[in-house]
DNA sequence: CAGGGAAATGTAATCGCTTGCATTTTGCAA
DNA sequence: TTGCAAAATGCAAGCGATTACATTTCCCTG
């Protein structure tokens, strides 16, 4: 009856239930190991203490807590979030928790989740794209963690890769937007820094140009932060070059949807007066007004494949093999060809 | 020169370092406790060694973890985004981690979260809504873990929360609603049932036709799952009614968005035709087009300060506080009056 | 009913770190 | 120099689980 009782522990329950830890351990740990009997008093116990296994201590006695980490560039906008879902809901169904960390772009925050995320004990890594410092790969070798790189597939690379190849989506979609006749092209882009899979879209859109006889050089590029207002004020700028892009591509859907509701503020229509071209196919896409052309990438799939990959590694110790997911074009609504030229 | 060392220990690193493991942790945790020299030495062999502490040992040892848990209803849509983004780094001003957990609004998912990130040693926990098993409640009080909810305040509630009151928000915006003449109401919103900030907002609505002479019954109201595409389908199906309402409120933005298009795709204009009402004001309801009227929710405030009671609550012992933070009504363009009637 | 192998349970070492207390160093004033 | 308080460091006892290995109990069979 006294009001502050400490956190009852594995002992606690050995000793309510009249058995040792080990049987009460096995009872948690390998149910059928123990017979009937004892399972019900051990488990009588554990509800009448309202026991809860520490995980820190487990962690450390079994060297394995069955828990992956992801860490993702933000949570603000939805990119991650169906693929990350995906990776959860695969996780789970094979017994391990997902934990997921963010970033907010920056290099330093990524290295201090990694080894915090390490440091509790994450069996596994999830990344997004490969640019990071080659000392952080290290670092997981030493530790022994596998770390499966995603959002990108780069086959030269050397981390293993379950992604699309950026480059080549961009590239993709950009021939079919030269197609339609655009001479004109801008690109609004997060900024390329560290983030290999915007340098990779971006790359792949010059080379697209280039493919048609186009000088790369041309492009006009402008590198902003993430944000819908950003996408706005790096479209205003832009359109206002002496002469305007006739089509806008974007590194992502949300600088497009930044773009698009500028260009209507700006009364200019779509895709009458400008095409504007998305990337990454997120809800928001399907959703914004006119519905977005953008490049569809596989976020499920994506999510789906990385979380057996890692679970396969880590239960029979082959090394991560990477995979390659399409990524291709998805033709809506703010795509056109370019208006007749003077 | 073998190659399969194992991972290094805080005592690999006293010996490399030739002191004792007092002095390593010491340095670690409470670096002006050890001089200068000692200090140079053993972050020499920390980096020669690669080492990185154990977080399971250091949380058993230490019986603390800087860490506080969060489990939000999904990741999917941006809802909880914002929130959680000022969560995290008001926590990373103050030396905390984060930890989210997403439980597809599943109860029995989100109690095995609670458990495992209690587990996993959160010295604390953000719970979204009030509503859950009376016993997840006492079991954070046996584990000695406080809970704060947020993304709701009731004073009447045991629990303490942070966050806005659903039910007197969205009365307001329903009154302002009826006080433009709509007199044919709609509700289409996520399922009630263990998900008071719903069951909120419908009561808040009845209450604003009742406060207004209306009777609540006529409210025709559908429930359905999160996702833009339901909020389509409930609106198709809301106005297939042989007297469609001419005012359509959406229990959040993501169904309200679902709704508008919807109402393009039906060829009903908005606001001529129909109103839509969305609640939450997250990103999309400022992109979606027409710009969404719906009520405002102080996400990123409301994570701020739900950080700074936790902290406080674990640095000074004092109970958490409820705080409520003021929703409102943003009015933008998916609202007008009713068309003349006949 | 004895004997034997399987099943159930117990014993105790161990995992890597923190921290109260004891001991050694250091820096300075006398 | 000497003496001393303060600063730095070391010692060693846990923290709460897991798991070889040892021991006891059970259930059959002959």
């Amino acid at each position: 009856m006294n009001s502050k009782r400490p956190t009852p522990t594995l002992n606690d329950v050995a000793t309510e239930a009249g058995v040792s830890t080990a049987t009460v351990s096995r009872c948690l740990n390998f149910p059928d190991r123990v017979s009937q009997r004892t399972r019900d008093k051990v488990m009588t116990a554990i509800n009448l203490l309202g026991y809860s296994p520490n995980f820190g201590a487990s962690a450390m006695a079994a060297r394995r807590t069955k828990t992956i980490g992801a860490i993702i560039p933000t949570m603000e906008n939805a990119i991650f979030a169906r693929g990350l879902q995906a990776f959860q809901e695969t996780l789970r169904g094979y017994g391990y928790t997902m934990l997921v960390a963010s970033t907010a772009y920056r290099a330093d925050i990524e290295e201090e989740q990694i080894r915090s995320l390490v440091a509790r004990g994450a069996d596994a890594l999830l990344l997004i794209g490969h640019d990071r410092d080659a000392q952080i790969y290290t670092f997981l070798e030493t530790q022994g963690v596998p770390a499966l790189v995603t959002w990108a597939f780069d086959p030269h690379a050397e981390q293993p890769s379950v992604g699309f190849d950026n480059h080549a989506a961009m590239r993709e979609m950009a021939a079919s937007v030269i197609a339609l006749g655009h001479e004109n092209l801008a690109l609004i882009t997060a900024r390329c820094a560290g983030n290999d899979r915007a340098r990779a879209r971006l790359v792949g859109l010059r080379a697209a140009m280039e493919a048609a006889g186009q000088d790369p050089e041309l492009l006009q590029v402008i590198q902003t932060t993430y944000g819908i207002e950003n996408g706005a004020a790096a479209f205003a700028e832009v359109m206002s070059a002496k002469k305007p892009p006739t089509a806008v591509f974007c590194g992502n859907d949300v600088l497009a949807v930044g773009a698009l509701r500028q260009a209507r503020e700006m009364g200019l229509s779509v895709p009458e007066d400008v095409s504007i071209i998305g990337f990454d196919d997120i809800e928001l896409a399907q959703v914004a007004y006119p519905p977005l052309t953008t490049v569809h990438v596989p976020h499920a799939e994506m999510g789906h494949r990385a979380a057996l990959a890692l679970i396969d590694t880590l239960q029979s110790g082959i090394p991560l093999q990477s995979i390659a997911l399409p990524a291709t074009p998805v033709f809506r609504k703010t795509l056109a060809g370019p208006k007749a030229v003077k």
